[in-house]
DNA sequence: ATGGCATGGTTTCCATGA
């Protein structure tokens, strides 16, 4: 089973791409975030017609979360039901046995924000979902972009980074937390290229200086990481014209 | 030097992203 996640900066304009990219790589699941799309214009039968499921939620202008699968998708929530949130930034389901939540983890802006303030209120409320689901599911993976960049080899200039937004302690120690209630980051339990990140700015040719940060994430559950055998950064979307500034993240499940 | 680029909506500028 290979699930993955892709932030595709406006479902809208990125569906050509999404539905090439699954021709390319014909996953299982695949998570989207930031398709800044109302639920009446969520472009179902395109999605159907490729062969896969879908469950979505999203808003005008910002946000909004989808999950693609080819096999049905049952008990699924919507949101954070222990976090009161305007934003539609989470979206759970479970496919084949395993709990898959899909996230779109707040920017936060900058660390003066009150946008801040509100990542890691909600980063608290999604502890205490993944507690939750933990309590109900052997098989949890969460999947999105986190915001995070957890450590400095995540980042392509960690000097300039210090302290910043999406690489502060408090955000990296929420990322922690997710490890220490037992989450394993996929990318990282096997040996990877050096610099290989999931975002890179759209400005001063980000891409090609390869400027850029690990914040796209799959984490696993113990009985998850286990089943687990590759995890890669596909950079190959990134490449094409008229990109989303993130590209997927792919876990292999035995 | 707080810019640079991309997206959607309130559209010819603004908010947001990271």
């Amino acid at each position: 089973m290979k699930i993955a996640t892709w932030n595709v900066n406006s479902l809208k304009v990125r569906l050509p791409q999404v539905l090439q990219w699954l021709t390319d790589n014909p996953v299982d699941v695949l998570c989207l975030q930031e398709t800044k799309t109302v639920d009446e214009k969520f472009p179902v039968a395109e999605i159907e017609a490729a062969g896969y499921h879908v469950v979505y939620t999203g808003q005008k202008t910002y946000n909004g979360v989808a999950i693609l699968s080819r096999h049905p998708i049952t008990d699924v929530v919507k949101n954070n039901p222990l976090f009161e949130d305007e934003h539609q930034r989470i979206i759970i389901g479970t496919i084949q046995g395993v709990r898959i939540i899909c996230a779109y983890i707040p920017n936060g802006q900058s660390l003066e924000s009150d946008k801040y303030q509100y990542k890691l209120r909600w980063l608290a409320g999604l502890h205490a979902l993944l507690a939750q689901e933990l309590k109900q599911h052997e098989n949890v993976a969460l999947l999105g972009d986190y915001n995070i960049a957890p450590e400095d080899r995540d980042v392509h200039d960690p000097v300039a980074w210090q302290g910043q937004v999406l690489v502060s302690e408090p955000e990296r120690a929420a990322f922690v937390r997710m490890q220490e209630m037992g989450f394993t980051d996929a990318f990282r339990m096997f040996e990877q290229p050096e610099k290989l990140y999931s975002w890179w700015d759209y400005r001063q040719m980000g891409f090609r200086l390869n400027r850029g940060l690990r914040i796209d994430h799959i984490l696993l559950s113990p009985a998850l990481a286990k089943r687990c055998t590759a995890c890669v950064i596909d950079k190959v979307p990134r490449k094409w014209e008229q990109p989303s500034d993130h590209t997927p993240v792919i876990a292999t499940l035995d």
